[in-house]
DNA sequence: CCTCCTGCTGCTCATCTGAGCACTGCGCGG
DNA sequence: CCGCGCAGTGCTCAGATGAGCAGCAGGAGG
């Protein structure tokens, strides 16, 4: 730094010309007129202002999003979208309360008409089913079979309907488990009409939402509904995280395990074909699968809260 | 407001915009190629991200001086330097000691070799004298009479010597009172060649340091060094404040007194004559003597402390 | 069905702005 | 005494920007 020497005049000068322009808004030029300077002097007075820390510019919203994560964390990964919810880290039903609301209100933003809407089952997507607006007339599709959660409260089926129901479009829904024990009887499931029908248009689903799971005790649903020997098999394969029942290794890479064949529910190359898939995770333990499923590239958008952005950008 | 109803992917774009054109410099037209966007939307999303409060300019300065209130101040009474040191209201002394160094590096800063620097007594001007650094060869002007208080520190004479000391130009001074019994003396004073030299220097002064009196007990040296019945008749003429011995009213104007007559020091008439007079006030009572003394149209500076810059712009 | 109205978009053109360059004044050492 | 380097200033010119205007889509009401 050189422009320490400035006594206190040059210094309620800088101060004075930033004001007019920054705040008033004055051109550089009435500026300089103004103050009997070069309109030159007084772009190099601002400059040197804003260099010095004199001029301050920050970039900061009251209500709730933290905008300066979510860029970077948008910028990071070149996501399209990213909403980092400001929340003290609370307990994960009220996480997922705030996650569903900002989800929502994203989606309800972004969904056009022309789009199909995917879901996949997870407890946060229930949370933002809950909290969406009326869409017009989006159809949406089942991505995944139905994980039946001791206690749980909606089933996928139901998601689906009850989003299809405020959206007024039809539903493609399924009933099917999400695991069955031997890959045939998955094979036989599929050939459904029903789950037929509900396929068949995976490939015109436009967006999707899903959540992450840390292939973990206590961090994955369907890590905790499967047997153990799955679980184990998987993590011996470098499994690190689950999107929609696609298996991921932790530089992203998806990983055909033997389970996946056992599964009735979207694929990884079908969930490439998404345009945009939305993930809401929450839980600064997860940070290892969000940045899995980010890294895949088969995410195109995250709703998440502070402590776990922080912890998925390394700081 | 119409723009709130935006939701979290418009937020998020509008400060990842603004995060790009503000802090990484960008052009809009840069911004908006790399977001698909035209120019005009990119300006108009900038627009309303200011005018919402997502992006907020600040002008501040960590080093002791409010430069907010600085600048409020000099537009205010239109002049030509303020400086509001920031300082929590502490003793007297302190004040002084922050005032006086903040004017001696004002000083310092302005000050060219063909100024003439005139100086009148007072205990923020003394602080000023000792703050100060080596000034090039300025001539220093002594402005009045030599005020006698019991234990002060340094006489009018005094700062005149050790300014012109640090300066190494010549000291103008002369040895008389501030104020005498009768005008007769005071006449005869003018008279005596020493002071009558220093007198002539008058016009020539291009830049004078005072202090600002309030015209009541405690508030100003001089007030407390004259008779009752003088504070009573100024009181009753309508003097709120006393500036190197000049007498305002509190509209600005001069008041002509009969103390006047009987005071050795510089004049109304050519005080307006000096282009710069720089006042160090100080202490919230005081808020009345200043305002009148910047409405007077005598004074072309100010450097002060925040609490009476608050006090003296009424918020 | 048409028409008006409103809000939003992108255009034109005059002005503003930034990057780089040339000039000037000053201090220093030959 | 002169030449040199350096910091600071203002200029040129191309590119960026703002103000105002015209076009267009979508909704309300006849």
């Amino acid at each position: 730094m050189d422009g320490d020497r400035v006594g206190p005049a040059g210094i309620v000068l800088s101060a004075s010309i930033a004001r007019r322009y920054y705040l008033d808004g004055r051109s550089k030029v009435e500026i300089a007129d103004e103050f009997g300077l070069s309109r030159f002097k007084v772009a190099r007075l601002l400059d040197a202002a804003r260099r010095s820390g004199l001029v301050r510019i920050e970039i900061r919203h009251e209500g709730g999003i933290d905008v300066d994560l979510s860029v970077r964390l948008r910028d990071r990964y070149g996501l399209q979208h990213a909403v980092v919810v400001d929340t003290p880290d609370d307990d994960d039903a009220s996480l997922r309360g705030h996650l569903g609301r900002a989800a929502a209100g994203l989606l309800a933003e972004v969904v056009t008409p022309d789009d199909v809407l995917g879901l996949a089952w997870a407890r946060a997507v229930s949370a933002m089913a809950e909290a969406l607006p009326p869409l017009p007339g989006t159809p949406v599709v089942q991505l995944t079979g139905v994980l039946s959660l001791p206690g749980g409260p909606d089933t996928s089926v139901d998601v689906v309907r009850g989003v299809a129901r405020a959206s007024g479009g039809p539903a493609h829904v399924f009933y099917a488990p999400f695991t069955v024990p031997d890959a045939a009887t998955a094979a036989a499931l599929r050939r459904q009409p029903e789950v037929a029908r509900a396929f068949a248009q995976l490939p015109h689903v436009t967006r999707a939402v899903a959540g992450v799971g840390l292939w973990a005790p206590g961090q994955s649903t369907l890590h905790d509904a499967v047997s153990e020997a799955d679980r184990a098999a998987l993590r011996d394969l470098g499994v690190v995280a689950d999107v929609s029942g696609v298996f991921l290794a932790a530089d992203g890479a998806p990983v055909r395990t033997e389970l996946s064949e056992r599964m009735i529910g979207i694929g990884a190359d079908q969930l490439r074909q998404i345009p945009e898939v939305l993930v809401l995770p929450y839980g600064t333990a997860k940070a290892p699968a969000v940045r899995a499923a980010l890294r895949s590239g088969l995410v195109g958008g995250i709703v998440t809260h502070t402590a776990l952005a922080h912890a998925v950008l390394g700081d």
